[in-house]
DNA sequence: CAATTTAATCAGGGGACCTTATTATATTTT
DNA sequence: AAAATATAATAAGGTCCCCTGATTAAATTG
């Protein structure tokens, strides 16, 4: 069993990793200040364009479904997206239920801009180190992907696609 | 300067680890279904709770001070810790403009608890994995430091008090 | 055709924050 | 001391992220 006191420091250490880059984010939201335009990719609306960006012309259900959110919180999302133009609205003509949603130009723009960037703060970190944390990464997700598919599959599932169809991008 | 690739493979398990660890989150609230009690402690409601339980008796001022809070935010978080009976509000005799707040047994019981526990997630590192991610997020963290007091000097003093006093309990 | 399931919407609510007034209660200045 | 200014807290209203419950419209099933 791994050494308890270890475990504390690095426990320590990502807590105030936690901190230190919640306010880090804040402070580019803030100062850079891009008006309307501060939302995290995995949240909200910012989480409809990528799903789209990945796979366009979803219906609204299917959009819920693969984002884990309830049909409401993503009309919710799609109107707003709607008024600032980044997606449309059209009903099916297949099944007049369902309502499909669609990156405009716009949209597609918006979602492959905010989508990747290197960190800065890797840059302090030497090609071993690098290697180290990708490595450690690699072992904590797995072990969390672990615990999320025994709380709940369904979930996990949806959480392997999104992760797969972001990564997806930015490897290539 | 660090090998791009290396950097991009880091950067990819970050997202995924940002991603996962979402996720697992909610899961943990949704789940563990504590009632009106799924609040992260670095935020809102939160974070008075912790900044009380650190100092008690501070004003709403303070509070706001603290925690790079407007006046009014703090007001309304402070507020709903009432309702739920986890602080309590009273005039300052002193200076009558203030309102002093202090936890109430069953606040810092809360905010204790909030407070500390280990990780599930670190079980799967060894020790020597345990030290790699130590001195990695040691190196992150000054580095992200950094740049929010460049950015930020008054952010970057508040965040380091609340650091210390949150890593504080954490030690010891 | 009647009953049921499904996709969306409406209404309403909670939590995190903010901006723009106002209202008390000091502290200064004259 | 009276007037002017600064400070602590409120009130009101907004945006964003999400959810539950109730209702409507269109499709599927029996």
């Amino acid at each position: 069993m791994p050494n308890l006191m270890k475990q504390r420091n690095a426990a320590g250490k990502l807590i105030e990793f936690g901190m230190v880059r919640h306010t880090a984010d804040e402070i580019a939201h803030r100062t850079h200040a891009d008006k309307g335009d501060h939302q995290s990719p995995f949240q909200g609306q910012g989480k409809i364009l990528l799903a789209l960006s990945q796979a366009d012309g979803l219906s609204q259900k299917e959009l819920a479904t693969r984002l884990n959110l309830t049909a409401q919180s993503t009309a919710e999302f799609v109107n707003k997206l709607v008024k600032k133009r980044l997606v449309t609205k059209e009903k099916s003509t297949a099944d007049r239920r369902k309502t499909i949603i669609r990156l405009t130009d716009l949209g597609r723009r918006t979602a492959t801009k905010e989508s990747a960037k290197v960190p800065e703060f890797l840059n302090v970190l030497s090609d071993e180190e690098l290697d180290q944390l990708t490595a450690i990464l690699t072992k904590i997700n797995a072990s969390l992907y672990d615990e999320i598919n025994t709380a709940n599959p369904t979930w996990f599932k949806n959480l392997q696609g999104s992760v797969a169809d972001h990564l997806r991008d930015w490897f290539l």
